[in-house]
RNA sequence: GCCCCCAUCGUCUAGUGGCCUAGGACACCACCCUUUCAAGGUGGCGGCACGGGUUCGAAUCCCGUUGGGGGUGCCA
């Protein structure tokens, strides 16, 4: 007879934003799930009457969604709700009770304190055990845990795991007011969907003990158990809302590429197949087809920006242009021209860290007719100064405005060609003799190739930003002339000001160094004032693993 | 306090008694390439927490120490 097919579930709670830690446990149990030809459980713990909104339901399906977990698939079940199961929570208390497992105990935690202050014991010590209480208002129904013995949890990542049942209190199970604890309805729900798997954070190995005994004492047969290390911080601590930057939604904003996101992901805590001596890059089907729970490492991994951050270049360098453009498309304000950055778009794909960073690195490209740059540009900043400064900075500059002014086609070849004539009369090399030009015709002192961005940008405005370059170099530092300054920004007026500009201060990213972008150009629009965040939108609680 | 987990380069990891003078990736540094910046290439820096065992032999097994982390609620 054939083993049934695994059951896996994720079941998280309704926050305003999807922790990575999450989806970390949600990518877990779906490649198990798809290997196995299993199925994966979505259950949303929406018991908490607080933190629920219907809305909130839907971030999570969509952030499962962007992660590539898909509620179309056919190994996909759910969405359910625990709010779903409350009679069967309750039904398994009373039955729990009815069967001697369980008795009501009218102290409040306060008394409990107290009482175990003055016995010098840790917790509960089992006070109403004896006395007989029925159920009432205030009182709380708590399973009597054995006093001896061991409870062993088998688990796929640790191995055996044994608790003295001695240390484990008599837990509460419903509260005073008669709704069930996380840990009856947990467990009643996995009971109740048939769940053979539970893959989840090791923030809940401390429970399992209790779960196990609640399994048993329903009479089932506890699941197979996997707790994989959790995420953390720079301080080694558990990844938390409050302090770091855990939101998915926001990682996708910031232009984080999902693929890169579920590799990286995937990599902490297990190694994909190849990476043993070569690149952690691997696709999610061979990721699926190899990620074993029992390889997953035991201690805290900590959750490396700039390692996500390679990936995500790497991910970006790899994607079809097409595709690169089409995505790019979506961080360039309104009344950018698609074409137009079509046409420098293979040179910005391998600049990049993130999806965010294009519009600073193309900007120059869609000054409003007759700007010049201002501030936030090197035009205005020391690069100026530096590019400028050489006695031989004018003259060339006069030199290649002829040049250009004469040069018959203009493409990149030529232009290269046109200017390395030029600077040979000053014996310097072309990396010295681009400065200026390009400080002039872009504003900045980095970003894509020289030739091919005045390519793009046409004769007539670069010989127009080179002249005005060459006057504001003539004038002595005089202010410079600005037709509309701040780049394009201003006359954007497509309404979406956003400013993906700032580009969360990706100044070592793709150039621009000095100045961390325009602020108020490239706007994209996505951006704008959304920026979840998750923390304005979510309880403060770190205690919301999915279980 | 009590319970539980963990411990290989800065970081993520490979490693399950000899193949390890410990491999890869990210980061960092240098050089090369070069049209700035990237990308790419080459090289470098850098680690088995400590102490005892077991064994012919230990990063790998055992014990202890130390250090981290998680849990300890009528939260999930």
């Amino acid at each position: 007879m054939a083993a049934a097919a695994p059951r896996f579930r994720f079941a998280p709670s309704p926050t305003g934003s999807f922790h990575v830690g999450g989806a970390r446990a949600a990518l877990h149990n779906w490649a198990l799930a798809r290997r196995l030809g299993g199925t994966f459980v979505l259950r949303i713990e929406d018991t908490d009457e607080a933190r629920n909104r219907p809305e909130w339901v839907d971030g999570i399906i969509e952030a499962l969604a962007w992660i590539g977990i898909s509620a179309d698939d056919p190994h996909f079940e759910g969405p359910l709700f625990q709010s779903a199961y409350s009679g069967a929570h309750v039904a398994a208390a009373e039955r729990l009770f009815a069967e001697g497992r369980a008795y009501y105990c009218d102290m409040t935690g306060e008394q409990v304190q107290e009482r175990a202050r003055e016995l010098g014991v840790s917790g509960y010590d089992g006070h109403s055990r004896e006395r007989g209480l029925g159920p009432g208002p205030g009182r709380v129904l708590r399973f009597q845990a054995p006093d001896e013995g061991t409870t062993v949890v088998r688990d796929l990542v640790r191995g055996d795991v044994s608790f003295d049942n001695s240390t484990i209190e008599d837990f509460v199970l419903l509260r005073g007011n008669g709704t069930p604890v996380f840990l009856l309805a947990n467990v009643v729900d996995d009971i109740e969907m048939r769940i053979t798997d539970v893959v989840r954070g090791e923030e809940h190995l401390p429970n399992t003990p209790k779960q196990q005994m609640l399994w048993e004492a329903l009479g089932h047969v506890p699941p197979r158990w996997a707790h994989a290390p959790v995420l953390v911080n720079e301080q080694r601590k558990k990844l938390s809302k409050r302090r770091d930057k855990v939101a998915l939604e926001q990682y996708r904003e910031e232009g984080y590429l999902a693929d890169a996101m579920v590799n990286y992901l995937m990599t902490l805590g297990w190694t994909p197949p190849g990476a043993q001596d070569g690149s952690e890059i691997a696709s999610w089907a061979e990721i699926e087809a190899a990620f074993r729970v029992e390889d997953v490492t035991h201690s805290p991994a900590f959750f490396d920006i700039k390692k996500l951050n390679a990936f995500n270049g790497e991910y970006i360098r790899r994607m079809p242009l097409p595709d690169f453009v089409e995505r790019a498309a979506a961080e360039l304000p309104d009344d950018w021209d698609r074409d137009r950055f079509a046409a420098i778009a293979p040179h910005v794909q391998q600049r990049l860290v993130t999806m965010r960073d294009v519009p600073a690195l193309v900007d120059f490209l869609f000054w409003p007719e007759g700007a010049v740059p201002g501030a936030g540009f090197d035009y205005d900043d020391p690069s100026w100064a530096k590019s400028m400064g050489p006695e031989w900075a004018a003259p060339l500059l006069d030199d290649v405005l002829g040049a250009y002014a004469a040069v018959d086609g203009w493409h990149a070849d030529e232009l290269k060609a046109a200017l390395e004539a030029v600077m040979a009369r000053y014996e310097i090399k072309l990396g010295k003799a681009q400065a200026p030009v390009r400080v002039a015709a872009t504003g900045r002192s980095v970003g894509p190739p020289l030739f091919e961005s005045l390519e793009v940008l046409g004769r007539d405005e670069t010989l127009r930003r080179l002249t005005i370059a060459r006057q504001r170099l003539a004038g002595d530092d005089g202010e410079p002339v600005r037709g509309a300054s701040a780049g394009s920004g201003e006359s954007a007026g497509s309404g979406d000001s956003a400013g993906s500009g700032e580009s969360a201060g990706n100044g070592e990213s793709a150039g621009n160094g000095e100045s961390a972008g325009n602020g108020e150009s490239a706007g994209s629009g996505e951006s704008a004032g959304a920026n979840p965040a998750g923390d304005g939108v979510s309880p403060p609680s770190d205690r919301t693993a999915p279980d």
